[in-house]
DNA sequence: TCCATTAGTGGGTGACTACCAACTATTGGA
DNA sequence: TCCAATAGTTGGTAGTCACCCACTAATGGA
């Protein structure tokens, strides 16, 4: 592919590409050495981050749909790698917890994360990945999301 | 969405939404200013960038599956954007070109995405902006498109 | 002259993503 | 006691994306 110069001049296009490429090297990179999906890894690492939480509050942190979290969570427990039960003092909630399974799963998931991460920033030094980081870090929080 | 710090500190999440945030802001005020998609403002580059081409050889350049040329192509076409005759020295192929209309309305895009760019980078000083694209375009080449 | 190859075309698929509407069970306040 | 609001669930849709196959027309070398 040798792109046109109005594309590779343009930041976005670039950022969008790169961004693309690493997502899916980290879910191929996942799904082969853990069986987690994306959705699966960023539901465990919330839970083991913040505790035990209501599945629509997990689903709100990761800006997922509600009904969408219900299967991804249905994954989960079928896999025995997260477990719920309804929270006593609220009995329309559930509170969905890690087992010690679902921990085990997420550090090799993490190990998997960071491999493919240390493979793709690869050309960079360890000083311009934290550039980067940061770079990118500040335009996330500035475009509010 | 407060995610949890293990997606904050994974470069590669960071990185993948905010290319995808970054695409649709481009898409969504190039469709509006232009009535361009993404795929056709980067056709029309190429065709301003690299001169007259035919349809696979821009295709080829795009990353675009010839199938899914011929339908762009036939939008620009249609709106007088771009013009194809058979090349005379190879009657398989297509020779085709910007048209006047076709680099006006470019140069309208181009700007449509100047200032989105524009805006999406506000948080980061002309330096920092600098600096993270030639991050982002070593790894782009770095990472074989 | 025959045939493998190439450019372009038309039709279509499968995965993924992000949604939405309607429903049940439960809550907590009027 | 009644009811609006909420958590979870089910089923389904719409858009995008990146493909793939089969086909026609044309080419160029054996």
């Amino acid at each position: 592919m040798e792109l046109p110069p109005t594309l590779l001049e343009t930041t976005t296009f670039v950022l969008h590409k790169v961004g693309v490429a690493g997502r899916r090297a980290v879910a191929a990179r996942l799904a082969a050495e853990t069986g987690l999906s994306l959705w699966e890894f960023a539901v465990l690492a919330t839970l083991a981050d913040t505790g035990p939480a209501a599945q629509r509050e997990v689903g709100g942190r990761l800006g997922a749909d509600p009904s969408d979290m219900v299967r991804i969570m249905d994954g989960l427990l079928r896999e025995g790698l997260a477990a719920r039960e309804r929270d006593p003092a609220d009995r329309r909630r559930y509170r969905v917890t890690l087992t010690p399974s679902g921990r085990r799963r997420l550090a090799r998931a993490r190990a998997a994360v960071a491999e493919t991460e240390r493979e793709r920033l690869a050309p960079l030094s360890p000083d311009e990945r934290a550039q980067l980081h940061g770079l990118v870090a500040r335009l996330f929080h500035g475009a509010g999301g």
